[in-house]
DNA sequence: ATGGCTACGGAGCGTAGA
């Protein structure tokens, strides 16, 4: 199975980049998100006439999360999060979720703490998972180590060492960060930032170690951030054995 | 030089992203 996770800044703009998102890589799942778009505007009819269900959580104009299988879409649920930050399934043998942890804004504002709150919730979320094949993607909005933010000592939004201990205090709850090493995922769109490689690895994958026996392969597409409008995020990619 | 770029809503430019 091939997991792909994508926080496309806007699906009803990047639809051509979906495309050949699958035509390159041919995923079985693909997690998103912001989707940025209320659920009946959402471009259903373009996804699935590229062959894959959908399960939609959206909003209007900001956040929004989607999961695209092949597979059925099972147990779909996306009660955690008021906003649309989360949602998740059992499709192909397996859980899948997609999450959009909050931006944070700037260090010590108010949505900063609903940040660092945010993500102490989802971690006492997750233990639902304990004892499931499960595959966590999504744009978690931190760098968790010092080399995941091209700035040298960097300690801004995405890089403060209270957001690295709540991606620690994840990690030590059993899961495994299949992209740790694997280099950047978000380059901003100002100052050709992207050319130079000035980014910051933001978009992750979490799995247990049940799981993560099953992983052959994972990498970061840096090829569908070099595309004509493209999202600022690149996609994300695994391979399961399953 | 505290901007730079992009998308959104909604018809100006403010807000958010990170």
């Amino acid at each position: 199975m091939r997991i792909v996770s994508w926080n496309v800044n806007s699906i009803r703009v990047r639809l051509e980049n979906f495309s050949e998102l699958v035509r390159k890589y041919a995923p079985d799942v693909v997690l998103l998100q912001e989707t940025r778009v209320e659920d009946e505007k959402f471009p259903r009819e373009y996804i699935e006439d590229l062959g894959y269900n959908l399960a939609i959580f959206g909003q209007k104009a900001r956040n929004g999360v989607a999961i695209c299988s092949k597979f059925l879409l099972e147990e779909v649920n996306f009660d955690f999060a008021e906003e649309a930050r989360y949602i998740e399934a059992f499709t192909g043998g397996i859980f899948v979720a997609s999450v959009y942890v909050p931006n944070g804004q700037e260090v010590g504002c108010p949505n900063y703490f609903q940040k660092l709150e945010f993500l102490s919730n989802f971690r006492e979320y997750l233990k639902k998972f304990d004892n499931d094949l499960f595959v966590l993607g999504g744009d978690f909005n931190v760098g968790p180590y010092p080399y995941d933010i091209y700035i040298p000592n960097y300690d801004g939004i995405a890089g403060s060492a209270p957001e690295r201990a709540e991606i620690e205090k994840l990690r030590e709850t059993g899961f495994i960060d299949i992209l740790k090493d694997k280099g950047f995922t978000w380059w901003s769109y100002r100052q050709r930032d992207f050319k130079r490689n000035n980014g910051f690895r933001l978009d992750h994958f979490y799995v247990k170690q049940k799981t993560h026996e099953l992983v052959t392969n994972s990498q970061v597409l840096t090829d569908i951030r070099e595309l004509e409008r493209p999202s600022d995020h690149a996609p994300i990619m695994c391979d399961i054995k399953i």
